[in-house]
DNA sequence: ACTTACGGTAAGCAAACACTTACAATAATT
DNA sequence: AATTATTGTAAGTGTTTGCTTACCGTAAGT
């Protein structure tokens, strides 16, 4: 599946949007991270590592504790991404309305 | 639902994508849209009221037919509030760093 | 050594999802 | 008026997803 693909859905989902943004005060380690959420302990080991693959987040492993945080490279890829992505859209839709206007 | 989950949802699916690519280059009849792609027409139909309601495009009923293009507001507003979501999550991790930095 | 804490994974389940075919409504064509 | 083209929606189905509980391995504390 392409970059793209797995980002749009690791982001999808409410419950790792709020995992996401808990990531951005600090690394944590999964209970931490689990703490305050709704979902059980494993769920949200679950949902790590779907955001792990979509290169979000990264993890270091301190003893027995797994610190999570989030992926700089990988969240700076994404947004190029979609810098480009809706750059495109927008000036497509931009060109279209210039030649709608002249063929008046 | 925020906005923002359903327009991520609406871009996670390669199908949704692919129709939103299509309608970068023009608008389009909802036949036309199905035209290529690898599903059913009713199913694109499912899949345009997915982007509508993520507000990505809109349509206007011209005689029998529908024809959808980009929604420049809707995605105005989904890059603004991505711009705003990367912003934040990168500056925190370099005020972390900081941080960390200084704790040595 | 024993226990406690941490965390990944397997199995199972209900809900959501992406599709299909069948149908109904409307507007253009003849 | 009858037909054809365009589109949305309903109903049904297999797959994916997000969750739970149960379990196992590993590292630290006592």
């Amino acid at each position: 599946m392409s970059t793209s693909s797995t980002a749009f859905k690791a982001l999808g989902d409410s419950t790792r949007r709020a995992i996401f943004e808990k990531l951005q005060e600090r690394p944590l380690a999964v209970v931490d991270i689990a703490n305050g959420l709704h979902v059980s302990r494993p769920a949200v080991s679950q949902h790590l590592k779907v955001l792990k693959e979509a290169k979000l987040i990264t993890l270091k492993t301190v003893g027995n504790n797994n610190i999570y945080e989030l992926n700089r490279e990988g969240i700076l890829a994404m947004r190029n991404y979609l810098d480009r992505f809706w750059e495109d859209a927008l000036m497509n839709f931009k060109k279209l309305a210039e030649e709608t206007e002249k063929n008046k």
